[in-house]
DNA sequence: AATACGGGGTA
DNA sequence: TACCCAGTATT
C-alpha cells in the first residue's frame, strides 16, 4: 500500500469544518479528561450541557476529589452509564493521593486511572500533551474500514489489533492532537453511518469502499446484544411530607442511584398478584391507613440490553410503620440531593 | 472472548 | 425497528 498521508487531507478539512466546542482549545488535562469520559458512547449534543454544568461545579481535580459521590452522581443524573461517574470520582481521588493532585503526564499512568481505557488515554495524552498516540473510537473505525475496505469485525479481537496497528502507522506523529481530532470529527460529520455525502468527500477518490459500492456495509460488527425484559413494581410510599427511598447497591443497572422500594418480578404482575408477594406484605402489612392514590405505567424503558417494564404505585399512609425503617425517609424538598434513573425522573416529573 | 452497562437521536 | 454514539470493566 502506498502510504500517502491521510492527515494531510483530513487536517485541512478539520480546520474548515470543526465545531467550536468548549473542551477544544484547552491544554488542561482535567477538562479534556472530563469531556472524554462524558463523550464515551455519548453524542456531543447530549453531553455538552452536562460538561458545562459538571466543570462549573467541579472546576479541577481537587474539587472533584473532595466532593461526595452522591453529589457527583446528581451531576451525572440522566446521562447513563453511571459507572463513568463513579470511576471519575475514584480516579480524581487517585490523582490526589498518588500524584499530589497533578494529573499524570505519561500514557501508562493515565491509562491506569479508573474509567480510562486505551481510547481515552490516547485522547488525553495527544490533546493535552501532544504525545503520539492514535485515538480509535467508533468514528475512526468507520472512516478507516471504509477508506481501506476492511471487513474484519471491529468488535473482534482481530479487528481491534488490526485497526490499532493501522492507526499507529497512519498517525501524524508531528501533530497527533490535530490528527486525532480531525479523524473523529471527520467521522462524526462527513463519514457518517447512514447516507454519507460521498459526492462532497475530500477522500472520495481514494475510498476503496466507495469504489466497490460498499460504503453502507462498513464497518462490520458481529455484536448482537440481546435484550432481556425486567419487571419493576415501584412503591412510592409517602406520608404528608416524606417518602421512602433506597440506594441501589448491587452490581446491576443504576448502581448507586436511588429509587423507591422495589418489587421485581419475572413477569408482569397485576395489582392483586403484587399484593400477595412477600415484599408487599412485609412493607405494608399493618401499615397505617394505606391508600392507593395513583397507578402509573410508563412506556417500556429501553436500555442497551434490558427493557424495563415498570409500574409505579403511589401509596399514601398516615404514618410510617416500623417495617419501613429499613428505607430512608426523605422529605420532598430534599429529593434533588439524590440521583435518579430516567425512569424514576419520568415518574417524578409526571406526578406533579 | 463475551457480556454488562443508559439514554437519546436518526432513518 | 435497528443502529449508533469521542468505550470501559468485569466475567
Amino acid at each position: 500500500m502506498n502510504e500517502w498521508s491521510i492527515g494531510d487531507v483530513i487536517i485541512p478539512w478539520y480546520e474548515r469544518n470543526r465545531r467550536d466546542l468548549p473542551w477544544r482549545n484547552t491544554d488542561d488535562p482535567y477538562l479534556i479528561w472530563i469531556s472524554e469520559v462524558i463523550l464515551q458512547q455519548t453524542r456531543v449534543v447530549q453531553g455538552l450541557d452536562y460538561f458545562i454544568r459538571f466543570v462549573e461545579r467541579f472546576p479541577n481535580v481537587v474539587s472533584l476529589a473532595e466532593a461526595e459521590e452522591d453529589e457527583v452522581m446528581t451531576y451525572w443524573q440522566g446521562l447513563g452509564y453511571y459507572s463513568r461517574a463513579r470511576n471519575l470520582h475514584r480516579a480524581a481521588r487517585e490523582v490526589v493521593s498518588l500524584y499530589g493532585g497533578e494529573f499524570p503526564r505519561s500514557y501508562k499512568e493515565v491509562l491506569s486511572l479508573k474509567g480510562i481505557g486505551e481510547y481515552t488515554a490516547a485522547a488525553i495524552c495527544s490533546f493535552a500533551y501532544r504525545l503520539p498516540y492514535a485515538a480509535i473510537d467508533g468514528n475512526v473505525y468507520r472512516v478507516l474500514s471504509r477508506l481501506f475496505d476492511i471487513d474484519i469485525p471491529i468488535d473482534s479481537g482481530r479487528g481491534r489489533t488490526y485497526f490499532a496497528e493501522l492507526s499507529r502507522r497512519l498517525l501524524d506523529r508531528f501533530r497527533p492532537d490535530l490528527y486525532n481530532q480531525a479523524m473523529m470529527e471527520f467521522g462524526a460529520l462527513q463519514c457518517i453511518p447512514k447516507s454519507p455525502d460521498c459526492e462532497h468527500c475530500p477522500l472520495n477518490t481514494r475510498c476503496m469502499a466507495r469504489a466497490k459500492g460498499k460504503v453502507e456495509q462498513l464497518p462490520v460488527k458481529v455484536g448482537k446484544v440481546q435484550v432481556k425484559p425486567r419487571y419493576f413494581n415501584y412503591l412510592h410510599v409517602h406520608d404528608e411530607t416524606r417518602f421512602l427511598l433506597k440506594k441501589r447497591e448491587d452490581k446491576d443497572i443504576w448502581r448507586n442511584l436511588y429509587e423507591f422500594p422495589l418489587i421485581e418480578s419475572d413477569k408482569p404482575l397485576t395489582f392483586l398478584e403484587l399484593q400477595q408477594t412477600e415484599e408487599w406484605n412485609q412493607l405494608l402489612d399493618g401499615a397505617d391507613r394505606p391508600e392507593i392514590r395513583r397507578v402509573f405505567e410508563p412506556p417500556k424503558h429501553v436500555l442497551s440490553h434490558r427493557v424495563v417494564y415498570a409500574v409505579f404505585y403511589e401509596i399514601k399512609v398516615g404514618r410510617f410503620s416500623p417495617a419501613m425503617t429499613k428505607f430512608m425517609q426523605v422529605s420532598k424538598e430534599r429529593s434533588g440531593d439524590y440521583a435518579f434513573s430516567r425512569l424514576m425522573q419520568l415518574y417524578w416529573e409526571t406526578g406533579r
